[in-house]
DNA sequence: GTCATATAGTACGATATCGTACTTATCAAG
DNA sequence: CTTGATAAGTACGATATCGTACTATATGAC
């Protein structure tokens, strides 16, 4: 009756429900109309970096790039990004932030604040024990696909 | 220059890049048509219980119940699963498992094998010892929603 | 330079997801 | 037994996401 599962997907698995919980709650901290997928372009942008075409961006997300396309369009009409031609190619564009689309980005992150302190009194150290390690399997699953 | 970003925060972003790069490679190992969700609604049925109503489903996946009835519909159009009046509220449906639709289940999950083998390859041991707290979260989190 | 091929972005149609309104059934109060 | 309020599921319209086809530019062969 015991379930021949491997660890590693019982470990996807556990990602994949708390990624859900943690995306609901983002979510309800967001102002009407605004996506979770807006939110976490402007948050790629602050951390990785600024200046990337939206192919660059949609191959972040594993997204098509018309998906793109459309979430770009989305944050461009709030004056949240700029995006200028590219002066290397034509065909291409970047993305820039406005500081209007960085205070956005700030404000929600605090605004999670109580949510986030919630998490940590019932958990103390749990997340922080965990980040590197957490840090070093996205950085393998990034690096070996395709 | 250094960001004040809460470690909880930095958590919950690597989750969810995690999260993308590994429904990709889910998405991957499906058949043309079958989507993330209905793999993932299976599952559930395996993993947690049979026989629960599409509102408990969607309540457990935190998605609209309209949305729930249209991936039900799939899995039904399929014969994965079958909905049967529920005995104790005329208003509701029950909805379990089918052989098929258990078999396509673990079938998706022997063809994860590789890919699954690949990280342990790289990672030793890795998500075996993060699973029990990653766990502690997960039931955290969804004890604590509304 | 011309030409063929490949690439960045978009237009457009198909499907998935979501919110609102509706139907039917349940339940509590009387 | 009504009556009114609540709940499960669906119909339907709006938006998001996705795949294909197209335009404009880039790149390499010659």
């Amino acid at each position: 009756m015991h379930e021949d599962i491997p660890n590693l997907f019982r470990f996807f698995n556990e990602i994949g429900i708390i990624n859900q919980l943690a995306s609901a709650i983002l979510q309800s901290r967001m102002p009407k109309g605004v996506l979770v997928p807006h939110f976490t372009v402007l948050n790629h942008l602050v951390r990785v970096r600024d200046g990337a075409t939206p192919l660059e961006l949609a191959q972040a997300f594993q997204t098509p790039k018309t998906t793109m396309t459309h979430t770009l369009s989305g944050l461009r009409k709030r004056a949240w990004v700029e995006e200028r031609p590219n002066p290397s190619d034509a065909r291409s564009k970047q993305v820039w932030l406005t500081k209007a689309g960085r205070r956005f980005r700030d404000r929600v992150i605090r605004s999670l604040g109580p949510d986030l302190a919630a998490v940590e009194r019932a958990l103390p150290g749990l997340a922080s024990s965990l980040l590197p390690d957490l840090t070093r399997m996205r950085e393998h699953l990034d690096a070996s696909r395709d």
